[in-house]
DNA sequence: TTGTAAGCGTTATCAC
DNA sequence: GTGATAACGCTTACAA
């Protein structure tokens, strides 16, 4: 592969000078620089990035740790990518370990520092003691951000899952909806919270509907909940789902029951799955802004990178998701 | 960061003893080697890929680049990172232009090289100048393994798609089915091939049911292909659909008939996506074997840049695909 | 405006 | 067995 020396020689100018013409960066003769540019690119040169990187002590290379892969991650990465790509960065791709062992998880960050990132972006599932990562990530030079974490004390771009149920409840309760119940356990509160903020101002009955515990998997433990929503007196006749893979189970058991969607219920989801753009019916979701998400991380990413100073509020940031309304609701 | 430097200080040997005893290669004394790893790990060093790189001039990282991202796109590469993860690569995503333009993807590629993966894994979609793209990478002194494409001169990991199909009709068939129907377009081949032999094999009729074209857009041409199934006479008791996607507007169009799955029609997707897990009713699908492809894929790039020669058969390998059995047929 | 020389952290070549 | 030393391709002082 060609070198600078090479377009040295070819052109008739020092290394130096080439490197210049090439950067634009300090003085050179318009006419070298165009001599130059016209022998790089007959010769097709590539600056090697492993010298400039071993040179400046600077790496262009961020890391997108998860620890499962995920539809969801992948477009906000997908997006990431788009941004840092225009920058120069590449970005790396990796994939936990299975393992639940808190070592392991170690070790793991060890690898993902010792290929000398400029940054990491971590999605979640790191657990309590996602603020030492953090930090060991610092600690080794490279800038980081999170992804939709609840931890508070790192930088992170956020979901705003409250607002976005809340839009969804108001949407519900526009169409006529006067029975809307939530469907997701009790403890998971943001979106609870935003539901019960819309049916607080609605004046509207709260009404929690609960996964059937003693069931066999995951997917049934919500399927069966149709059962518990069905035999209810009187009926809810909306249902914000905690997750479209919830709202899709439950839906699954809404036709067990023989209850139409959206005719005797209707049914809101979230995440913006593509599964739920191709359940019957088509399901309305409050979907998460992934594009967004990943394009926010991004800019964070570089800002930090540069040494930009950090802002009074600080570095994360909420985004809002946002409602897709489709036949379900 | 320490370097091979800061260890031959701490330790008292030259850089070139401490690099020996670090890798393990070569002669060293037993009793230098120890000391030489305690002061290693002491002043935690890790060493610098980019220095090794512009010195042996070899990549450790191969670039996943595909045009659009994919849930089944991703788990092919979550499973090839896994593997080469473990031989000290690192896997870098690309993700394409939106454009369609030629040049621009061209570009893309050249972009792509410049990073100097030692290999490329590329997925389709580009067209009929896929060969001109992996003669280019190798060029560049790089390998490449393509994802599953219908062209013939490339190294590629393929799907055996008709091996899936001919599978699942002959499991419709043993569960009683007669009028089993395929369900895309005709010149889509692989997957019609695997049915039209299975059809023939069981001596039954071939029924073909075609999207209906005047739909508005991809999901309702095949949403409303149900009406003309619902009025075939006799009506298949079966159908085999081109993909996940396909067949879940095709359930979505029989729920708007009545038709109930799989008391009336039995249902079989292709591809495997989580769609069809969360279809009401689960749907079974015959699966593309995306961590079995990602394995293959990630082993022959380990292979082709270890200089292997290539086997008799060539590089290229054909996985099998498989029937999971759900609730839809 | 351009050229020379040093150095980033490795690995490879040669002596000792 | 071990130690100097050069070289990979680039950037950055500094000199011309």
């Amino acid at each position: 592969m060609a070198s600078l020396k090479d377009i040295a020689e070819a052109s008739g100018f020092s290394i130096r000078t080439v490197s210049r013409a090439l950067k634009g960066i300090g003085y050179v003769n318009e006419a070298t620089r165009t001599r130059v540019l016209e022998a790089a690119g007959k010769i097709g040169y590539q600056p090697n990035r492993f010298a400039r990187s071993l040179r400046t002590k600077k790496s262009y290379e961020i890391s997108a740790v998860a620890l499962s892969i995920d539809e969801l991650h992948m477009a906000k990465i997908a997006a990431m990518e788009q941004i840092l790509r225009q920058s120069g960065y590449v970005v790396n791709l990796i994939f936990g370990l299975q393992s639940n062992d808190g070592q392991e998880k170690t070790d793991f960050l060890n690898e993902v520092l010792s290929h000398r990132p400029a940054g990491v972006a971590l999605f979640g599932g790191f657990g309590v003691d996602l603020k030492r990562y953090t930090d060991q990530i610092e600690q080794s030079g490279a800038q980081y951000i999170v992804f939709d974490t609840r931890e508070k004390d790192v930088d992170s771009v956020r979901i705003d899952r409250q607002q976005g149920v809340y839009d969804a409840v108001h949407y519900l309760a526009k169409k006529g909806k006067r029975r809307i119940a939530y469907l997701g356990q009790q403890h998971d509160r943001s979106r609870l919270d935003g539901y019960e903020r819309a049916i607080a101002e609605l004046s509207l009955e709260k009404i929690l509907v609960q996964p059937f515990l003693d069931a066999k998997d995951e997917n049934l433990k919500w399927r069966q909940a149709a059962r518990t929503l069905a035999e209810m007196n009187p009926r809810p006749d909306a249902i914000q789902a905690y997750s479209d893979t919830v709202a899709l189970s439950f839906l699954a058991g809404l036709h067990d029951c023989g209850l139409r969607v959206p005719e005797d219920v209707a049914l809101v989801g979230f995440d913006g799955r593509s599964m739920a753009e191709f359940a019957s019916p088509p399901m309305t979701t409050v979907a998460q802004p992934n594009a967004e998400v990943g394009q926010k991380a991004a800019e964070i990413l570089l800002k930090k990178i540069a040494g930009e100073p950090t802002p009074p509020e600080g570095w994360s940031v909420n985004v809002p998701s946002r409602l897709v309304v489709r036949e379900s609701a």
